[in-house]
DNA sequence: GAACCTTTGTAACAATTCGTAAGGTTTGAG
DNA sequence: CTCAAACCTTACGAATTGTTACAAAGGTTC
């Protein structure tokens, strides 16, 4: 699987360093470009993944530009603007761009709504749906627990759901109030004896020794710990 | 075609207030909610096209409950927040929001954001005539599956509609209420068991094993999962 | 128009899931 | 050590879903 391609159009070097700088560092590949001539001359060759685009070029109109790339082309566009007003933001957005963000910006959120909009766009491969832990493969998309020698067995939503609290906070105190709260809240006010068989039925989907639990234990009085080094991906 | 339904979830009335007569204005439909209990349980019946959700919400952890509906159940979730700080932006980005809007907001900049979250989930599925998957080819043109091995079955108008749904969202859990907006028509109250033999009768048509079905996979309680690498022409 | 076929919804029964109740077991305080 | 509270587990029943059988609706062929 290769790296996202973010392409960055951007008239102040500046920017553009710092900008590359935070991509490269979060794993993605770039391609950095002054004038809209060139960037779109490179477009025709790639298609990248997003694009980062100032509004403030000199050569062009950057709506313009904008307008061409998103609805004709079809690609991700984020805007990166001086100007702050609700009304530029809006005809920014209007105009087809994904997300607009004005300057100055903290590169990490620019980051952050990168992977935002790539994880909207492709539906098909959407991270955190598996984890790893401790030898196990839990398989969210498909509802399977997959054994150390590959071997399946199926867990309901209701045991997912526990299955993802505790994946999500593992080596952390979680209370029952917490867990309650995390678990759609069903509303059984009164009776959390549900989720204790919750926790039962995905123990023994886990091979845990009553005895001697090695994943999930019980703080008796507080709530519940997993143990586990959890790897999403 | 349906106006976009858009949910809000806030606790402050006043905010409530703007927010659905922006919307309502802009022509979406809209469905506002106090309580994160509420919300949920609306959820279960209909998924709307954008959630709108802050983050101060008394009774429950707004970033598990953001990171419960985008991830878990690929809903669009924009959060709007009084916390401005770039950490808690990204953390809300990262968590599995399309957008961060902070307070106070232009009702006219949600709006447009909204309207780029739609455009961008709408030109996902290309839903062209053909489509191949796991070894089979639905030739929708024809109303016929194709085998691995050139083998034709007719299916009816009915299955086509069940089984376009599923390849425009593969691996994505389809709550039932959302397959009984997607297949229009017979939207009345009456008996939905219907769906269920449309399903059945398709999962025939695909061979699928009933003790272990590997294409269309039933969460009880939740809706359905169609697994399988869709490619569209 | 009649006999036939296909499609589709409804009803009935089987299978699965999940919450509740009811015992049994573990934990920690005194 | 004793006891009560917290917790685990089994069993059972209600609700949800799968599947088959049947009938109504619509179209086709002769």
């Amino acid at each position: 699987m290769n790296a996202p391609l973010v392409s960055i159009l951007d008239d102040e070097p500046e920017i553009r360093a710092i900008l590359t700088e935070a991509l490269e560092e979060a794993g993605f590949r770039t391609q950095s470009f002054s004038r809209a001539r060139e960037f779109e001359a490179a477009l025709k060759r790639v298609v990248p993944d997003v694009c980062l685009v100032d509004l403030s070029l000199p050569d062009t109109d950057g709506l313009t530009l904008v307008h061409r790339l998103a609805l004709e082309r079809g690609a991700t566009v984020i805007i990166i603007s001086g100007r702050a007003q609700v009304q530029d933001r809006v005809t920014g957005l209007e105009l087809g761009a994904d997300d607009y963000i004005t300057k100055p910006f903290d590169p990490a959120e620019v980051v952050a709504r990168i992977r935002a909009r790539l994880r909207s766009s492709r539906s098909a491969p959407q991270s955190g749906q598996t984890a790893r832990f401790n030898g196990w493969i839990a398989h969210f998309d498909r509802y399977v627990l997959e054994d150390e020698s590959g071997t399946e067995t199926p867990f309901s939503h209701a045991e997912g759901e526990v299955l993802r609290l505790f994946l999500d906070s593992p080596k952390r105190l979680i209370s029952r109030a917490q867990m309650q709260d995390g678990l759609g809240g069903a509303a059984g006010e009164s009776f959390d004896r549900a989720m204790d068989v919750r926790i039962s039925r995905l123990r023994t989907k886990l091979r845990e020794d009553p005895k001697n639990p090695r994943l999930i234990k019980t703080i008796y009085g507080a709530g519940y710990i997993f143990l586990g080094d959890v790897s999403w991906s």
